[in-house]
DNA sequence: TAAATATACGATAGAATTGGTCGTATATTT
DNA sequence: AAATATACGACCAATTCTATCGTATATTTA
């Protein structure tokens, strides 16, 4: 499950919206240029993220992008699996693609990578924008700079 | 994390001669045979598994390859991240391959990442080919060919 | 009502990654 | 010496990723 750029642009821009959340409308300008994301590139998400109902957007003079339902109401998973198209780590143990392997029968590790799925697809669906945004607000009690290994790697 | 075919390949491989451990070599075309990996394609596998110190290969007339350590020394993190070179979902968590983000201290979904970061490596880490490879052989509670959502989709 | 400013959206394209083939060299056993 | 094995670099096609551009259209404000 690598985050494509697109999808932690895409999550950059609901973080400051979360942010903002009721307080009118931000211009795709701005929401580029406080996440440092290409403006042109922007657009065609913002229209995707449109099209899911997630935000919504007003033309004109004072117009710009807004949430377009409560943060408590959009989950993590939703937009990874949206523009990542999949959570699994591979096709054999995904629900929404999932994608039959011939060897599955005799395969002696689709048991463990199920395993993995399920954690991560856990952690994804039950964590809402609210309580992503919320969670990151308190200084947690690690959240290394640079993660040094704590006997893991990655 | 995605998996490659390449990881993939690897690990079917890997798993073939976990079973066959201590039972002499397996030549290299029984070993794309029998897992359906393209035998040309395989050899750079092997190759680079051999670098590691994964296998050994016997050259000659009844050569082949065989796993090189014992099947409890080889963690599954070290493969993975061998090809697909990372495990955490984006750079700016990752420990092996961290990168650095110039959003990062005003992040809002970083935690979160590197939560699901330590997970993976955590499961990936603590996992042998060994263990691996005995969980598979008693029919676990739950290993459903189609992973049906439990609540969760991938 | 005109100007300014906003989103909408398809076409296109460069770069990187992935997945794989081929030719050939070399080592070992029988 | 023949047969069979691995070793290894070069090469390539397909896909995916990331991004840009041109232009159309809707809305607000002056
Ligand atoms: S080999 Fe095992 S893990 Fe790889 S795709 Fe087939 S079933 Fe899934
Ligand atoms: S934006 Fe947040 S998650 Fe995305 S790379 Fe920067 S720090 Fe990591």
């Amino acid at each position: 499950m690598k985050l494509s750029k697109k999808t932690d642009y895409a999550l950059r821009v609901l973080f400051t919206l979360v942010e903002h959340y009721g307080r009118g409308p931000i211009p795709i300008r701005e929401l580029a240029r406080r996440n440092e994301v290409p403006k042109r590139f922007l657009e065609h998400i913002m229209l995707e993220m449109k099209a899911r109902g997630w935000v919504d957007s007003t033309p004109g003079k004072r117009g710009g992008y807004t949430l377009a339902k409560s943060p408590d109401k959009i989950m993590m998973g939703e937009v990874v699996r949206h523009f990542d198209g999949v959570l699994a780590p591979i096709g054999c143990v995904s629900v929404t693609h999932y994608q039959p392997c011939s060897q599955s029968s005799v395969c002696r590790f689709r048991p463990f990578l199920l395993n993995i799925r399920n954690e991560i697809a856990r952690q994804m669906d039950q964590a809402s924008l609210a309580g992503v945004f919320s969670d990151s607000l308190r200084p947690s009690p690690e959240t290394p700079q640079n993660p040094s290994a704590d006997g893991c790697e990655t």
